[in-house]
RNA sequence: GCGCCCGUAGUUCAACGGACAGAACAUCUGAUUGCGGAUCAGAAGGUUAGAGGUUCGAUUCCUCUCGGGCGCACCA
């Protein structure tokens, strides 16, 4: 990786630990770095004459990959790769093949955990959100190099389920609404709203939880009961631990947790003074659990409505050893569901909503995932049923999948010819010099970027950033392909130029793959 | 009342404190005897809600105001 390599150059120069980006604007080079800047703020030093001296020695120590490094005001260093580099590269991601995007930089073994909707009904838009955004993470981090866990954790205890029990019953204590309910009505005869509630939280898990998780194209791991928590006494083992650790104790006759030593607003309750253990206990214990299954690194993905959690779960972590970088809670936005200008209010209870199963239904997996992945978390996210279906048949993912099939049309094409050399190891048959047009170039320099965006995401979960090097990528494709001839008379550039596309058709592939969209050979 | 998040082109969304704020859709012009036109080239569209501040440099960080979402139980 380039980018590893200037980087490294530049930490044997100074020292120092530096952020080298990828330029997009080829004005300013392939990459630069703000390095100069920096320095000079810390060291009081002209920042010019900094940026200056630090080009000599890169110079001196890595000129073969650079064709120029040039100072620009007010300090930038700006890098500009050799052609014969990028060239060169087409060779490697080939070799690569599936492979191209990987890197060992995280050894953790990571829990990623997502959705998690409770057992009371179908997932709805908001669990597909975190459900995709949480999937593709766990996808990427495993690119990164993790041993990667995918969880769903299950309440299948509480007040909840015994809600549920009333309304499958129909008494007067039913809360929740949905054609879903009238269907257990018939199935469950049970009345005591307990054991109704237990049956009927089974039967959503299992028959509709399950299914659409699986149509979303997403596999977990493992599956966690809170129940079995209780079952098998760790709550009690991990309020215990915190007992011993000082970080829980009784007031009011109630047990609290110490939150607030680590920042929490004020300390909360563990077990009320009735007896019964709150749903922060048992959270507690669950993270205690993960923990003891070795788990070093742990992300949640919460939905916004939960976001008053985070201090305590965190406090949590820290109570145990988990520091701040060891656990992460990303906090999706809400989804808001809109009929035109309208708002429709969604609620489980209300038996308002709109089911991801009925998005996927109507869009297709590729469109619904996609939709969602492009999106920061951070995004409050309108979504309009009216214009849903207009937007989807213009998703952006059809111009990815398309520069894919466009590919793919042209190798068929490529098939039975005796010249073609797309192997893996006859670098020295194809002469990627040929390859100098600017819109080839700038597909290499793309492509090259794969990896590095990977390393990004690794680091900051910002998964959005797939799907935008995607279309990037597929919009560079499209440009190349319009201004040059794949197939054409000239045997030799026609071999480097059908290698190309056979790099980019690659580099499409794993994106794809780490996305969970389809990759078409035709459309 | 307190806390968290958001406010960017007509619309949906991008942008690690960096260089002229980018895409897509919609609007308008062009391009097919050349491998898939679900494409490409171009135009137009912005005081990044507003006001201050920090910085060589702010959409990004800090303060305040306005507007919106979500939380603030010994609920789940």
């Amino acid at each position: 990786m380039i980018r590893q390599k200037i980087k490294k150059t530049i930490k044997e120069l100074t020292g120092i630990e530096a952020k080298v980006e990828r330029q997009n604007n080829t004005e300013y080079g392939d990459y630069s770095t703000n390095l100069a800047m920096v320095f000079a703020k810390n060291f009081k030093k002209n920042p010019i004459e900094t940026a200056n001296l630090l080009v000599e020695k890169i110079k001196k120590s890595d000129k073969d990959i650079f064709e120029k490094i040039e100072v620009a005001h007010p300090g930038f260093i700006n890098f500009f790769i050799s052609k014969e580099y990028f060239q060169n590269q087409i060779h490697e991601i080939l070799k690569q093949g599936k492979d191209f995007g990987k890197n060992s930089l995280l050894k953790d073994k990571v829990n990623v955990e997502f959705i998690s909707a409770n057992p009371t009904g179908p997932l709805t838009l908001g669990n597909g959100r975190g459900g995709f955004c949480g999937d593709v993470l766990a996808n990427i981090l495993e690119k990164s190099g993790c041993r990667v866990t995918r969880e769903y954790y299950i309440n299948d205890v509480g007040e909840q389920i015994k809600k549920l029990g009333h309304s499958v019953i129909g008494d007067s204590n039913a809360v929740y609404k949905g054609d879903y309910i009238y269907q257990l009505r018939n199935e469950i005869k049970e009345k005591d709203p307990e054991k109704a509630g237990e049956q009927a939280s089974k039967y959503v898990l299992k028959k509709m939880i399950k299914p659409t998780v699986k149509k979303m194209g997403i596999n977990f791991d493992v599956w966690s009961s809170e129940k079995e928590l209780y079952k098998k006494n760790e709550v009690e083992k991990a309020l215990n631990s915190l007992l011993r650790k000082k970080l829980a104790y009784r007031k009011d006759n109630a047990l609290w947790f110490k939150s607030s030593f680590f920042g929490d607003d004020k300390d909360r309750v563990l077990v009320k003074s009735n007896g019964q253990f709150t749903y922060l206990a048992s959270d507690i214990a669950y993270l205690k659990n993960k923990i003891n299954r070795g788990f070093d690194k742990l992300i949640y993905f919460w939905g916004a409505d939960h976001h008053g959690y985070v201090k305590r779960i965190e406090s949590a972590g820290r109570s145990f050893g988990l520091d701040s970088e060891k656990i992460a809670i990303i906090v999706m936005q809400l989804v808001r569901l809109f009929e035109g200008n309208k708002e429709i209010r969604m609620s489980k209870r209300a038996g308002k909503y709109f089911t991801i199963d009925k998005l996927i239904d109507e869009v297709g997996l590729d469109v619904a995932r996609f939709f969602f992945l492009t999106k920061s978390p951070e995004t409050h996210l309108n979504f309009d049923l009216r214009l849903a279906k207009e937007q989807s048949e213009k998703n952006p993912v059809y111009y990815l999948q398309y520069a894919y099939a466009r590919i793919s049309s042209i190798l068929r094409k490529t098939k039975d010819e005796k010249n073609l050399s797309t192997a893996k190891n006859k670098k020295q048959q194809i002469d990627y010099k040929l390859l100098s047009h600017s819109s080839e170039l700038r597909v290499i320099r793309q492509l090259i970027g794969f990896p590095e965006v990977i390393e990004d995401i690794g680091k900051d979960y910002q998964v959005q950033k797939l799907p935008q090097y995607s279309i990037d990528l597929a919009a560079d494709f499209h440009r190349f392909y319009s201004s040059c001839q794949v197939l054409t008379r000239d045997q030799g550039l026609r071999n480097a130029r059908i290698n190309l596309a056979l790099a980019t058709k690659t580099v499409l592939k794993n994106s794809f793959d780490l996305m969970g969209i389809s990759s078409p050979e035709k459309m």
